[in-house]
DNA sequence: TACATATAATTGTTATGACAACTATATGAC
DNA sequence: GTCATATAGTTGTCATAACAATTATATGTA
């Protein structure tokens, strides 16, 4: 049985500007840092654990490898990052932070922290629970349409 | 009161990526149609009326203006819009779909709602008001944040 | 009418992202 | 050890997006 009948309908029309705006509203945040959200999120990843190689990186931010390798290249012009080349895989390179970095991130957490409250104010606890199980729901689906 | 402690709970952060994987997905089903989701949903409102400005294109799109420019170029190119001087204001094209885009667009619907019904399955239609409704609220707290 | 200001569209620049093709190195089969 | 194959990373190309700056035309006011 189909429940929807027009594309306004459809999540991925409905949904992704709203996700697009959120984004720019966090660049602005971070315009005096210098980074932008997605380089963030990389550096981010780094701050939880360092000497990550980049295939590593790209999985857990959910990015493809060139785009890891382009954003690590401009971390890298702005010295918030180090390549050592990783001694048991000379094809790949081990990644860590530097203490700028680890510093921006630091000072950082809590704008983004302040703009999801901002975000979410009128969004009760239990409505927050029921989103999340409704993502998780659908990104299953997903990870399922992408094993064919 | 904070509801939130970890960059991991920004709605951001958490559900970008999904909706990006979205995308990517309608992408692939639409390269038969040599047309992107974004080339497509500017289409898509030329579908629903026809006759538009750019910059009325820009709001419903939820693009800005030199990003609809650059799609109807594209889309020019493939003879799917036709752009026509505003007898009223030369500054201003009013745009057309052509007969073909018209009918890729009618052609690709049931496929973006198909896609639609794999996404959400496993979800109810409760669910799926439920995240209307929350979805809204947070477009709402983001246009606040917009106004300042 | 003349001029200041606003507006529609365009162009340039930078960043991200998808995808294909490539290089260098590792691994596994023999 | 040799060779086929797999893997880590890079590069090229195109599309989308944000933003600043520009051009051409409108509009409002003296």
């Amino acid at each position: 049985m189909l429940r929807f009948s027009s594309p306004e309908q459809a999540i991925g029309y409905r949904y992704t500007p709203v996700f697009r705006k959120i984004s720019t509203l966090f660049a602005h945040q971070l315009r005096p840092y210098d980074i932008t959200p997605e380089q963030r999120s990389v550096l981010y990843q780094l701050y939880l654990e360092e000497g990550i190689n980049q295939k590593e990186l790209a999985l857990r931010t959910d990015k493809d490898q060139p785009t890891v390798t382009r954003i690590l290249d401009v971390l890298d012009k702005k010295q918030l990052i180090i390549r050592r080349t990783d001694p048991a895989d000379r094809r790949a390179f081990l990644i860590c932070a530097t203490d700028s970095a680890k510093k921006l991130i630091q000072d950082t957490i809590p704008l983004e922290l302040a703009l999801n409250e901002l975000l979410v104010s009128g969004v009760t606890d239990e409505q927050l629970q029921l989103l999340e199980q409704i993502m998780q729901q659908i990104q299953h689906n997903i990870d399922k349409i992408y094993q064919d």
